[in-house]
DNA sequence: CTAATGTCTCTAGTAACTATAGCTTCAAGA
DNA sequence: TCTTGAAGCTATAGTTACTAGAGACATTAG
Protein backbone atom coordinates (compact mmCIF):
# COMPACT_ATOMS: atom_id res chain seq x y z
CA UNK A 1 0.00 0.00 0.00
CA UNK A 2 1.36 3.41 -0.91
CA UNK A 3 1.60 6.39 1.34
CA UNK A 4 -1.14 8.16 -0.56
CA UNK A 5 -3.43 5.19 -0.28
CA UNK A 6 -2.76 4.93 3.41
CA UNK A 7 -3.56 8.56 3.84
CA UNK A 8 -6.82 8.24 1.96
CA UNK A 9 -7.61 5.13 3.93
CA UNK A 10 -6.96 6.88 7.19
CA UNK A 11 -9.16 9.74 6.15
CA UNK A 12 -11.98 7.41 5.25
CA UNK A 13 -11.83 5.40 8.42
CA UNK A 14 -11.99 8.59 10.40
CA UNK A 15 -15.06 9.56 8.40
CA UNK A 16 -13.63 13.03 8.13
CA UNK A 17 -14.43 15.45 5.38
CA UNK A 18 -11.23 17.28 6.18
CA UNK A 19 -7.94 15.91 4.98
CA UNK A 20 -6.57 14.58 8.27
CA UNK A 21 -3.72 12.18 7.66
CA UNK A 22 -2.99 9.94 10.57
CA UNK A 23 -0.73 7.03 11.34
CA UNK A 24 -0.31 4.39 13.96
CA UNK A 25 3.12 3.95 15.44
CA UNK A 26 3.66 0.91 13.24
CA UNK A 27 2.83 2.82 10.08
CA UNK A 28 5.17 5.60 11.12
CA UNK A 29 7.82 3.00 11.73
CA UNK A 30 7.42 1.55 8.25
CA UNK A 31 7.38 4.99 6.62
CA UNK A 32 10.53 6.22 8.29
CA UNK A 33 12.51 3.10 8.95
CA UNK A 34 12.64 3.86 12.68
CA UNK A 35 11.79 0.92 14.88
CA UNK A 36 8.70 1.23 17.03
CA UNK A 37 10.54 1.29 20.37
CA UNK A 38 12.85 3.93 18.96
CA UNK A 39 9.90 6.16 18.15
CA UNK A 40 8.59 5.82 21.69
CA UNK A 41 12.07 6.51 22.93
CA UNK A 42 12.31 9.72 20.89
CA UNK A 43 9.05 10.81 22.44
CA UNK A 44 10.34 10.04 25.89
CA UNK A 45 13.44 12.15 25.47
CA UNK A 46 11.45 14.96 23.90
CA UNK A 47 12.80 14.75 20.36
CA UNK A 48 9.39 13.92 18.96
CA UNK A 49 6.31 15.69 20.37
CA UNK A 50 3.68 13.60 22.12
CA UNK A 51 1.02 12.56 19.65
CA UNK A 52 -2.70 12.31 20.32
CA UNK A 53 -4.25 9.06 21.49
CA UNK A 54 -7.05 6.95 20.11
CA UNK A 55 -9.99 5.78 22.20
CA UNK A 56 -7.97 2.68 23.02
CA UNK A 57 -4.98 4.75 24.18
CA UNK A 58 -2.88 4.10 21.10
CA UNK A 59 -0.71 6.82 19.65
CA UNK A 60 -2.13 8.68 16.66
CA UNK A 61 0.42 10.57 14.60
CA UNK A 62 -0.08 13.27 12.04
CA UNK A 63 1.86 14.49 9.03
CA UNK A 64 4.00 16.79 11.15
CA UNK A 65 5.17 13.82 13.20
CA UNK A 66 6.08 11.96 10.06
CA UNK A 67 8.11 14.90 8.75
CA UNK A 68 9.84 15.45 12.02
CA UNK A 69 10.68 11.82 12.53
CA UNK A 70 11.98 11.56 8.97
CA UNK A 71 14.19 14.56 9.65
CA UNK A 72 15.48 12.97 12.83
CA UNK A 73 16.11 9.67 11.12
CA UNK A 74 17.94 11.21 8.20
CA UNK A 75 20.07 13.26 10.55
CA UNK A 76 20.95 10.20 12.59
CA UNK A 77 21.88 8.38 9.43
CA UNK A 78 24.31 11.18 8.71
CA UNK A 79 25.77 10.75 12.17
CA UNK A 80 24.41 13.82 13.95
CA UNK A 81 24.06 13.38 17.69
CA UNK A 82 20.80 13.83 19.53
CA UNK A 83 22.03 17.15 20.86
CA UNK A 84 22.86 18.35 17.37
CA UNK A 85 19.52 17.15 16.04
CA UNK A 86 17.77 19.01 18.81
CA UNK A 87 19.51 22.20 17.71
CA UNK A 88 18.80 21.55 14.05
CA UNK A 89 15.10 20.98 14.77
CA UNK A 90 14.92 24.09 16.90
CA UNK A 91 16.57 26.14 14.18
CA UNK A 92 14.43 24.67 11.43
CA UNK A 93 11.39 25.83 13.37
CA UNK A 94 12.44 29.42 12.69
CA UNK A 95 12.42 29.77 8.89
CA UNK A 96 13.02 33.52 8.96
CA UNK A 97 16.31 33.33 10.79
CA UNK A 98 19.58 33.17 8.89
CA UNK A 99 20.92 29.68 8.42
CA UNK A 100 24.48 30.34 9.55
CA UNK A 101 24.06 28.34 12.72
CA UNK A 102 22.74 25.37 10.83
CA UNK A 103 25.69 25.40 8.54
CA UNK A 104 28.01 25.73 11.51
CA UNK A 105 26.55 22.61 13.12
CA UNK A 106 26.92 20.67 9.90
CA UNK A 107 30.46 21.94 9.42
CA UNK A 108 31.39 21.04 12.97
CA UNK A 109 30.02 17.58 12.45
CA UNK A 110 31.99 17.29 9.24
CA UNK A 111 35.13 18.29 11.08
CA UNK A 112 34.47 15.61 13.63
CA UNK A 113 33.92 13.01 10.96
CA UNK A 114 37.23 13.99 9.41
CA UNK A 115 38.89 13.69 12.77
CA UNK A 116 37.46 10.24 13.32
CA UNK A 117 38.59 9.19 9.87
CA UNK A 118 42.14 10.27 10.46
CA UNK A 119 42.23 8.49 13.79
CA UNK A 120 40.93 5.33 12.21
CA UNK A 121 43.45 5.66 9.39
CA UNK A 122 46.30 5.61 11.84
CA UNK A 123 44.78 2.66 13.67
CA UNK A 124 44.52 0.95 10.35
CA UNK A 125 48.17 1.54 9.61
CA UNK A 126 49.16 0.19 13.02
CA UNK A 127 46.98 -2.85 12.69
CA UNK A 128 48.21 -3.64 9.20
CA UNK A 129 51.77 -3.39 10.34
CA UNK A 130 51.05 -5.62 13.30
CA UNK A 131 49.15 -8.25 11.36
CA UNK A 132 51.84 -8.24 8.71
CA UNK A 133 54.59 -8.82 11.23
CA UNK A 134 53.01 -12.05 12.49
CA UNK A 135 54.93 -14.99 11.11
CA UNK A 136 52.43 -17.59 12.21
CA UNK A 137 54.57 -19.33 14.81
CA UNK A 138 53.78 -19.85 18.46
CA UNK A 139 52.12 -17.33 20.72
CA UNK A 140 55.43 -16.95 22.51
CA UNK A 141 57.01 -15.38 19.44
CA UNK A 142 53.97 -13.62 18.05
CA UNK A 143 54.68 -10.08 16.97
CA UNK A 144 51.08 -9.12 17.54
CA UNK A 145 51.32 -9.99 21.21
CA UNK A 146 54.73 -8.35 21.35
CA UNK A 147 53.37 -5.15 19.97
CA UNK A 148 50.41 -5.07 22.29
CA UNK A 149 52.49 -5.94 25.31
CA UNK A 150 55.06 -3.26 24.60
CA UNK A 151 53.72 -0.22 26.29
CA UNK A 152 56.72 1.80 25.17
CA UNK A 153 55.27 1.57 21.64
CA UNK A 154 58.59 0.25 20.38
CA UNK A 155 56.87 -1.50 17.49
CA UNK A 156 54.41 1.29 16.75
CA UNK A 157 54.45 3.82 13.95
CA UNK A 158 53.54 6.50 16.46
CA UNK A 159 52.88 6.43 20.17
CA UNK A 160 50.04 8.87 19.80
CA UNK A 161 47.20 6.44 20.11
CA UNK B 1 55.59 3.71 58.38
CA UNK B 2 57.03 4.66 55.03
CA UNK B 3 55.90 3.51 51.61
CA UNK B 4 58.94 1.34 51.24
CA UNK B 5 58.30 -0.30 54.54
CA UNK B 6 54.71 -0.89 53.58
CA UNK B 7 55.75 -2.39 50.33
CA UNK B 8 58.11 -4.72 52.09
CA UNK B 9 55.31 -5.49 54.45
CA UNK B 10 52.98 -6.26 51.62
CA UNK B 11 55.60 -8.41 50.01
CA UNK B 12 56.04 -10.31 53.20
CA UNK B 13 52.34 -10.75 53.67
CA UNK B 14 52.22 -12.02 50.11
CA UNK B 15 54.77 -14.57 51.17
CA UNK B 16 57.41 -13.48 48.70
CA UNK B 17 61.03 -13.47 49.62
CA UNK B 18 62.06 -12.17 46.20
CA UNK B 19 62.33 -8.49 45.40
CA UNK B 20 58.88 -7.99 43.99
CA UNK B 21 58.18 -4.44 42.93
CA UNK B 22 54.84 -3.22 44.06
CA UNK B 23 52.69 -0.26 43.20
CA UNK B 24 49.76 1.65 44.54
CA UNK B 25 46.85 2.22 42.22
CA UNK B 26 48.05 5.78 41.62
CA UNK B 27 51.49 4.61 40.59
CA UNK B 28 49.98 2.06 38.27
CA UNK B 29 47.84 4.79 36.83
CA UNK B 30 50.83 6.99 36.13
CA UNK B 31 52.83 4.12 34.67
CA UNK B 32 50.16 3.00 32.25
CA UNK B 33 48.15 6.11 31.56
CA UNK B 34 44.95 4.46 32.76
CA UNK B 35 42.88 6.55 35.12
CA UNK B 36 42.46 5.26 38.63
CA UNK B 37 38.71 4.60 38.37
CA UNK B 38 39.32 2.78 35.11
CA UNK B 39 41.76 0.44 36.80
CA UNK B 40 39.21 -0.35 39.49
CA UNK B 41 36.64 -0.82 36.77
CA UNK B 42 38.85 -3.31 34.93
CA UNK B 43 39.18 -5.25 38.15
CA UNK B 44 35.42 -5.21 38.61
CA UNK B 45 34.74 -6.65 35.18
CA UNK B 46 37.48 -9.21 35.59
CA UNK B 47 39.95 -7.90 33.02
CA UNK B 48 42.57 -7.26 35.65
CA UNK B 49 43.03 -9.77 38.48
CA UNK B 50 42.33 -8.63 42.02
CA UNK B 51 45.52 -7.40 43.61
CA UNK B 52 46.56 -7.91 47.21
CA UNK B 53 45.69 -5.37 49.87
CA UNK B 54 47.81 -3.46 52.32
CA UNK B 55 47.10 -3.39 56.03
CA UNK B 56 44.95 -0.32 55.41
CA UNK B 57 42.94 -2.08 52.68
CA UNK B 58 44.61 -0.34 49.78
CA UNK B 59 45.35 -2.21 46.59
CA UNK B 60 48.93 -3.42 46.15
CA UNK B 61 49.89 -4.30 42.60
CA UNK B 62 52.81 -6.31 41.30
CA UNK B 63 54.78 -6.39 38.09
CA UNK B 64 52.33 -8.79 36.49
CA UNK B 65 49.51 -6.32 37.04
CA UNK B 66 51.55 -3.61 35.44
CA UNK B 67 52.26 -5.74 32.38
CA UNK B 68 48.71 -6.87 32.03
CA UNK B 69 47.27 -3.39 32.43
CA UNK B 70 49.76 -2.03 29.90
CA UNK B 71 48.66 -4.72 27.49
CA UNK B 72 45.03 -3.83 28.03
CA UNK B 73 45.69 -0.15 27.63
CA UNK B 74 47.67 -0.57 24.45
CA UNK B 75 44.98 -2.83 23.00
CA UNK B 76 42.28 -0.32 23.86
CA UNK B 77 44.32 2.41 22.22
CA UNK B 78 44.31 0.30 19.09
CA UNK B 79 40.55 0.03 19.32
CA UNK B 80 40.13 -3.56 20.46
CA UNK B 81 36.97 -4.20 22.42
CA UNK B 82 36.93 -5.61 25.91
CA UNK B 83 35.75 -8.94 24.53
CA UNK B 84 38.63 -9.03 22.07
CA UNK B 85 41.10 -8.06 24.76
CA UNK B 86 39.78 -10.82 26.94
CA UNK B 87 40.51 -13.30 24.16
CA UNK B 88 43.92 -11.82 23.46
CA UNK B 89 44.86 -12.03 27.13
CA UNK B 90 43.63 -15.60 27.38
CA UNK B 91 45.62 -16.56 24.30
CA UNK B 92 48.74 -14.77 25.43
CA UNK B 93 48.62 -16.85 28.59
CA UNK B 94 49.37 -19.92 26.48
CA UNK B 95 52.75 -19.24 24.86
CA UNK B 96 53.04 -22.74 23.40
CA UNK B 97 49.93 -22.56 21.30
CA UNK B 98 50.08 -21.39 17.69
CA UNK B 99 49.28 -17.75 17.20
CA UNK B 100 46.78 -18.12 14.37
CA UNK B 101 43.84 -17.11 16.54
CA UNK B 102 45.60 -14.00 17.68
CA UNK B 103 46.25 -12.95 14.17
CA UNK B 104 42.65 -13.71 13.25
CA UNK B 105 41.38 -11.40 15.97
CA UNK B 106 43.68 -8.64 14.84
CA UNK B 107 42.72 -9.17 11.20
CA UNK B 108 39.03 -9.11 12.08
CA UNK B 109 39.52 -5.89 13.96
CA UNK B 110 41.38 -4.45 11.02
CA UNK B 111 38.49 -5.38 8.74
CA UNK B 112 36.11 -3.63 11.06
CA UNK B 113 38.26 -0.53 11.13
CA UNK B 114 38.27 -0.52 7.33
CA UNK B 115 34.53 -0.86 7.34
CA UNK B 116 34.11 2.07 9.70
CA UNK B 117 36.44 4.14 7.60
CA UNK B 118 34.47 3.52 4.45
CA UNK B 119 31.24 4.38 6.20
CA UNK B 120 32.69 7.60 7.53
CA UNK B 121 34.06 8.42 4.09
CA UNK B 122 30.60 8.31 2.62
CA UNK B 123 29.23 10.39 5.47
CA UNK B 124 31.99 12.84 4.79
CA UNK B 125 31.06 13.07 1.13
CA UNK B 126 27.41 13.65 2.03
CA UNK B 127 28.22 16.26 4.61
CA UNK B 128 30.59 18.12 2.33
CA UNK B 129 28.01 18.19 -0.38
CA UNK B 130 25.41 19.43 2.04
CA UNK B 131 27.55 22.11 3.62
CA UNK B 132 28.67 23.23 0.20
CA UNK B 133 25.12 23.61 -1.04
CA UNK B 134 24.22 26.09 1.69
CA UNK B 135 24.13 29.58 0.25
CA UNK B 136 23.88 31.34 3.59
CA UNK B 137 20.36 32.70 3.23
CA UNK B 138 17.46 32.12 5.56
CA UNK B 139 16.60 28.86 7.25
CA UNK B 140 13.61 28.61 4.97
CA UNK B 141 15.82 28.19 1.94
CA UNK B 142 18.70 26.33 3.55
CA UNK B 143 19.86 23.37 1.55
CA UNK B 144 21.16 21.69 4.68
CA UNK B 145 17.68 21.61 6.18
CA UNK B 146 16.27 20.61 2.82
CA UNK B 147 18.58 17.67 2.60
CA UNK B 148 17.90 16.50 6.13
CA UNK B 149 14.15 16.91 5.75
CA UNK B 150 14.05 14.97 2.51
CA UNK B 151 13.68 11.42 3.57
CA UNK B 152 13.59 10.30 -0.06
CA UNK B 153 17.30 11.18 -0.17
CA UNK B 154 16.66 13.32 -3.22
CA UNK B 155 19.72 15.40 -2.44
CA UNK B 156 21.91 12.53 -1.33
CA UNK B 157 24.74 10.86 -3.16
CA UNK B 158 23.37 7.50 -2.08
CA UNK B 159 20.38 6.52 0.01
CA UNK B 160 22.38 3.81 1.72
CA UNK B 161 22.97 5.56 5.00
C1' DC C 1 -15.68 -15.43 17.88
C1' DT C 2 -11.16 -16.36 17.93
C1' DA C 3 -6.49 -16.12 16.89
C1' DA C 4 -2.88 -13.35 15.43
C1' DT C 5 -0.79 -9.30 15.37
C1' DG C 6 -0.13 -4.67 17.16
C1' DT C 7 0.35 -1.62 20.97
C1' DC C 8 0.66 -0.30 25.83
C1' DT C 9 3.79 0.58 30.19
C1' DC C 10 7.67 -0.43 32.80
C1' DT C 11 12.05 -2.19 33.77
C1' DA C 12 16.57 -3.41 32.74
C1' DG C 13 20.49 -4.25 29.76
C1' DT C 14 24.23 -2.83 26.30
C1' DA C 15 29.80 -0.55 25.90
C1' DA C 16 33.18 1.44 28.29
C1' DC C 17 33.77 4.10 31.16
C1' DT C 18 33.12 8.78 34.21
C1' DA C 19 31.39 11.37 38.10
C1' DT C 20 29.78 12.06 42.65
C1' DA C 21 29.35 11.47 47.73
C1' DG C 22 31.05 10.37 51.95
C1' DC C 23 34.25 7.92 54.16
C1' DT C 24 39.25 6.19 55.67
C1' DT C 25 44.27 6.08 55.17
C1' DC C 26 48.63 7.89 54.36
C1' DA C 27 52.84 11.06 54.06
C1' DA C 28 54.92 14.92 55.45
C1' DG C 29 55.41 19.50 57.58
C1' DA C 30 55.17 22.52 62.01
C1' DT D 1 52.68 14.68 67.93
C1' DC D 2 49.23 16.97 65.57
C1' DT D 3 47.41 18.31 61.46
C1' DT D 4 46.38 18.98 56.87
C1' DG D 5 46.01 17.71 52.11
C1' DA D 6 46.42 14.15 48.85
C1' DA D 7 45.29 9.61 47.76
C1' DG D 8 42.43 5.68 48.33
C1' DC D 9 38.11 3.14 49.59
C1' DT D 10 32.99 1.68 48.46
C1' DA D 11 28.73 2.32 46.35
C1' DT D 12 25.67 4.48 43.34
C1' DA D 13 24.26 6.79 39.31
C1' DG D 14 25.00 9.05 34.83
C1' DT D 15 26.63 8.98 29.95
C1' DT D 16 24.81 7.73 24.38
C1' DA D 17 21.46 5.91 21.69
C1' DC D 18 19.04 2.73 21.78
C1' DT D 19 17.29 -2.60 22.39
C1' DA D 20 15.08 -6.48 24.78
C1' DG D 21 11.80 -8.47 27.70
C1' DA D 22 7.48 -9.18 30.54
C1' DG D 23 2.77 -9.05 30.91
C1' DA D 24 -1.55 -6.72 29.77
C1' DC D 25 -4.78 -4.47 26.50
C1' DA D 26 -6.47 -3.22 21.50
C1' DT D 27 -7.37 -4.11 16.91
C1' DT D 28 -8.15 -6.72 12.86
C1' DA D 29 -8.56 -10.77 9.56
C1' DG D 30 -10.84 -14.87 8.81
ZN1 LIG E 1 51.50 -14.20 15.42
ZN1 LIG F 1 51.54 1.82 20.39
ZN1 LIG G 1 22.03 27.14 4.80
ZN1 LIG H 1 20.13 10.60 2.53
Amino acid sequence: MTVAQKILDAEKTMGSGKSVESFTIGQLSRETGCKVPTIRYYEQIGLLPEPGRSAGNQRVYGQQHLSRLAFIRHSRELGFSQAEIRQLLELSDHPDQPCAEINAIAQKHLDEVNHRISRLESLKAELERMVHACQGGKVEDCRVIDTLADHAHGNCLTAEH
